[in-house]
DNA sequence: GCCTAATATGTTATAACATATCAATTCATT
DNA sequence: AATGAATTGATATGTTATAACATATTAGGC
């Protein structure tokens, strides 16, 4: 997999309003935490904050080596617990089909009040690799459910990963 | 991931039946692959009568184990080069979410007449590990396809892998 | 049949992704 | 301050997949 140069939230320029919306993030992530009696500490405050910075899914080891510019002896471990709490607390997505992990937009989520319960979905571009996260709609939502249950299954919230081209690539 | 125990056609019993359909799956492939004019190996062969013998998917890892009961020397990109094979020519499905293999079933499939274009679908048991092979329908295909549109996004016919519990796991 | 180009396989090493284990530290509470 | 629980550090290892290069096999033209 080929992927796009990073950035480093402390080191690099940022626009005002994108360090803004990390800063909101971050802020937002603390108090959820602290609602839910988890500490959002430090460690893990760096890699959600890695994780904001970025315009794409970035894998445990990219991470990794942002980290180790602040920390040089981060090591495996660290990354993945942090990337496990904010999975937990639902702050961050895997994305299976590509390894990566991807800040939660809190769009699909019970953090956004309008929304039904987690079931996001990830529309992922595999052309230039942008992933979006997109509510799961009522309809799509229903016919899963449904058709499942042709098979007696019953289809679990996890994520759907659905590859395909964004609009910017099917132009081009 | 805890995994089921294996079996090898080879060496295993198997049922009259099971075994007359793996010949019979296995002889699809072969005539398969030479309309397209493709080389169905032994070591392809093999690796598609180990896949073809389990009641469920393998990873690629446990493939190697049980091929190196024949072929000792088997390495890993033994078989992941005949996985490579089974998958471009349509004869073997990936599992992204438990990476792990399986043989196509046909159903979903172009070398299945009666149905369109390649677009399985999987639901995967997270209880018993049950990873059954459905066809899209019509209604899932275009709920997915005008959610998708809504964001400007067209997506491909990848694999999708629902997640949940099958009939005989929602019983118990 | 023989040559050759393409395809497939063997072999070694390594990349990429993830977790187990145990010791040391930090933190909230008593 | 003492305690117990959660977190982090550190080392090692497990798991999944591919790169790179040598050798063997095969199909097709001569």
């Amino acid at each position: 997999m080929s992927r796009a140069p990073l950035t480093d939230p402390e080191h690099a320029p940022v626009s005002d309003s994108a360090a803004g919306d990390t800063e909101r993030a971050l802020a937002h992530a603390a108090e959820h935490c602290e609602a839910h009696g988890a500490r959002f500490t430090k460690a893990r405050r760096r890699v959600l904050a890695l994780l904001l910075a970025q315009q794409q899914p970035l894998t445990a080891y990219q991470l990794l080596d942002l980290l180790r510019e602040h920390q040089p002896g981060a090591q495996p471990p660290t990354v993945y617990r942090a990337l496990d709490f904010l999975m937990r607390n639902e702050l961050v997505h895997r994305i299976e089909s590509t390894n990566s992990y991807l800040p939660c937009n809190h769009q699909h989520c019970g953090h956004h009040p309008a929304r039904d319960a987690h079931w996001p979905q990830f529309l992922l571009c595999d052309s230039c690799g942008e992933t979006r996260e997109v509510p799961l709609d009522g309809a799509l939502r229903q016919a899963l459910t449904l058709q499942a249950r042709d098979y007696g299954f019953e289809v679990g919230a996890r994520p759907l990963e659905l590859h395909g081209l964004c609009a910017a690539c099917r132009k081009a």
